[in-house]
DNA sequence: CATATTTATCGCAATATTACGATAAATAAA
DNA sequence: TTTATTTATCGTAATATTGCGATAAATATG
């Protein structure tokens, strides 16, 4: 137990769901913002940003990394993360789709 | 430790993260999937359908409801649920918005 | 080379999540 | 009233997540 069941769900519930969960956490949201808020790659600034401690927030970006929503590039001592375009968009699509799936209700109790 | 620090997060922020997270596990996409697809509320069929223990379908859907996204209404000896479609909608607009916010890369490393 | 700067990783503690059996609570049906 | 049916809740076990200090690894700078 304490595992998710992840064989009993289509691959692309799965997909969904790590997506939408990679996303669930404030830090890793301020993150995605402080990087879009940038127009740039950042590098470094999130620690002082942010008031979490380096080793936490290395954490969410490898999180943030793992589903592809982030890249790093290393630029001498320090990483730059820019946002994946392709990824990002494939997420907005995946989600504009699952919302578009309900348009209001029809027969209901 | 082990706790999400919410306080140095925006209400924005925290509202954003607390809603993806609620959307973030297959389970919970499957139910959300399978009332859409009924085109009705759901009275019972849930626990046949996936292959999760009552109890904790039972646990996926208060989470669900939780964040409001789906409503219970008692009907006899069963809880019918149906999507709210204010809260869709809302959720879907703070999506578009999160995402809309990204139209692709400028300056970059 | 020695020293600073920056990020990743390890190890740990606290808490949260996931899943399930057992049981309770509420209503329908016999 | 007794018995089924359905859902919620409790308790518990297994695992995951969050956060942080310490330390490693890599590159810059003096």
């Amino acid at each position: 137990m304490g595992t998710t069941k992840s064989e009993i769900f289509s691959i692309r519930q799965n997909k969904l769901a790590k997506m939408l969960k990679a996303l669930g956490h404030p830090a890793r949201i301020a993150i995605l913002q402080h990087i879009i808020k940038a127009e740039a790659c950042i590098c470094g600034d999130l620690v002082n940003e942010l008031g979490l401690a380096q080793a936490t927030i290395s954490q969410h970006l490898k999180e943030l990394k793992n589903v592809g929503i982030i890249q790093g590039t290393i630029e001498g001592t320090s990483v730059c993360y820019c946002i994946d375009d392709k990824v990002w968009a494939q997420f907005n699509a995946e989600l504009t789709a699952f919302f578009g799936s309900y348009a209001g209700r029809k027969t209901c109790c």
